[in-house]
DNA sequence: TGTTATTATGAAATCGATATCAGAAAGCGA
DNA sequence: TCGCTTTCTGATATCGATTTCATAATAACA
């Protein structure tokens, strides 16, 4: 490996500064023609390629940005990271994703990191099993940094959040299936801890209210496929024939409706004509399943890229909004079906 | 925000010098009980973090890999990052992950970002989309950094590689059709450009020859979902009755092999009773399908933290293999039916 | 007790860029 | 031609760590 050719050398080679080499690096506009030709050859020859590392700490910013997020390999989190990665293409930056796996301690953890590595912002969704307080010592090196929530909030923190209408798109849900003749209808809820099952939950239990619907069920499953699977592979024996049965479910979130489908496959219910069910997400496959599954529709994509606007923008300190809420939409497809009584 | 305190206001706050305090941070068993205890202390009183960019300058290494990867929303991909993320952070690496969208030029231009940020090595999944020989440019850039490859191997490319066995997997996955009596095999194949899909192809092709099977038919998807589901819709209804009509797909990967089952409920084909379908990933979701999709699996997970492991040993002048080639297992599941003729 | 090892610390150079400031050269109006 | 901008370039300090080398203090040994 030969050895790295630095700005010195460039500037050797053509005859000039380092700091007329830098000036044709970073704005080429405001030197003459003539040096700016010298200094290019002499960058082509060397095949010289500017140390970032180096040029980061006069600058004192990295045009790095950290994302944490549970899991990447959770799909629902995949086409949100693209829509980070592609606007922070656009303005300059690169991104240096986390999992926290919803654990407030590696959240912790890796916040230290990324303060370590100087990035210029975070985009944080934040841990949803939170053991206790929020830690004094993540709490002080969130306000050091520049930092946009994404889906979920945090109590007690006022960064900018993005997120989507997690109460509308639930209400919308319920109100749904009640338009189908459901009355019957089983709530499969996720983390606890999170704000968004909260708001999720929030919205199923008002559109009931609102219809003077008393029947109500939960199961929790913490957003997981597996889960899903197995709560409804216990619970569903124990209550067929029974007038527990439900007649539609609403999943908090499409993960939890596939398990359910799985175990419905399994246990020869039929879906739609035995049970209807409805997801959250929109998350890809969710067309592909058997049925097709009918969904609340969040624009993760969007999100991704709404939250690095607002962060480049707090970097820059330019005028931000506080809170982004996106909508939601209502997919129909092949899981619901109308109830008569 | 408050001023970030630096290795100086430690060592004034503490008493001794910066070197000393740099000591504490990295060698702490070096220095002696009592100055340790004070620089600790400095540290927390200060809440002082190192920071990383400054260090990185003399170290001469940033503990960053870069990953380049054709489409992280592309689930496939997934998995793979979170291997690579998982050792990455074991052994106190970041990962910086880019998606060329199989384009070569966006190869090229991540792969100069990556060198500019001075990583200390990179995992490549060479791009698809090929336009012509290997840039010059690119070449030596590439001859510059630690590179492993991933998936994919390059001609003229002696860098090391982990992949799958991607002509057994085909090869174990027509012959399983073949022994259940199909003898009309559609191959539903990937870009062409990839050493992958020739590979598979090639299995396609020896199991064929072998078992003296003249009949053989291919479509190209370039690994896609929606192109496979386009390909089916446009091709099927022309082949209808004649002799023509395959009674099996094995399709160069799930994706593609979804699309299919996407189109066949669509055309109301059923599956596997009139047509029997195989994939190859085995990526998640392709259980929930219907029928659930018989599949070669390939280890994803695991090819990520092999190619990390090569990759943090070739950084460290370690002896590595060269060659890492992991096996596929075939997943018995409901899309292939045995065909009595 | 004198000499040599060993341990613990500090001083100063260094990594490779940027940024600030100052000065030379060129352009321009009177 | 003189003075004043404007344009272009270079010298030098700086960012915040690490690293090398030197030295003081202590321990070990003959």
């Amino acid at each position: 490996m030969k050895k790295k050719s630095t700005i010195y050398d460039v500037a050797k080679k053509a005859g000039v500064s380092p700091s007329t080499v830098s000036r044709v690096m970073n704005a080429p506009e405001i030197v003459a023609e003539n040096t700016r030709q010298k200094v290019a050859s002499a960058v082509k020859e060397l095949s010289y390629i500017p140390n970032m590392i180096a040029a980061n700490m006069p600058r004192k910013r990295t045009n790095y940005i950290g994302l944490i997020i549970p899991d990447i390999t959770n799909i629902f989190f995949s086409n949100l990271v693209r829509g980070v990665q592609d606007v922070c293409e656009k303005y300059g930056y690169s991104v240096l994703v986390v999992n926290s796996d919803d654990s407030q301690e590696k959240e912790g953890r890796y916040l230290k990191l990324l303060y370590s590595r100087r990035v210029d912002g975070v985009i944080l969704t934040v841990a949803g099993y939170q053991e206790e307080e929020f830690p004094e010592e993540e709490l002080s090196l969130l306000k050091k940094m520049n930092i946009v929530l994404i889906d979920r909030e945090i109590n007690g923190m006022t960064a900018p959040i993005v997120k989507v209408n997690n109460f509308g798109g639930a209400y919308s849900a319920v109100k749904y299936l009640l338009k189908m003749g459901h009355k019957k209808i089983l709530h499969l809820a996720g983390i606890e801890g999170t704000k968004t099952n909260q708001e999720r939950r929030g919205g199923y239990l008002s559109a009931l209210i609102e219809s003077h619907i008393n029947w109500k069920k939960e199961l929790n499953a913490d957003f997981r496929l597996d889960a899903a699977y197995q709560k409804i592979m216990n619970y569903w024996p124990q209550i067929k024939n029974s007038d527990e049965l439900p007649t539609a479910i609403f999943a908090a979130n499409d993960l939890m409706a596939i398990g359910a489908l799985k175990a419905f496959t399994q246990l020869k219910v039929q879906v739609p004509e035995e049970v209807s069910i409805i997801g959250f997400d929109n998350i890809p496959f969710s067309d592909c399943t058997h049925p097709p599954l009918t969904t609340i529709a969040q624009p993760t994509y969007l999100m991704g890229q709404r939250a690095v606007e607002t962060l480049i923008n707090l970097i820059s300190k330019k005028r931000i909004k506080k809170f982004i809420e996106l909508e939601t939409e209502l997919i129909e497809r092949d899981s619901v079906s109308r109830r008569e009584v």
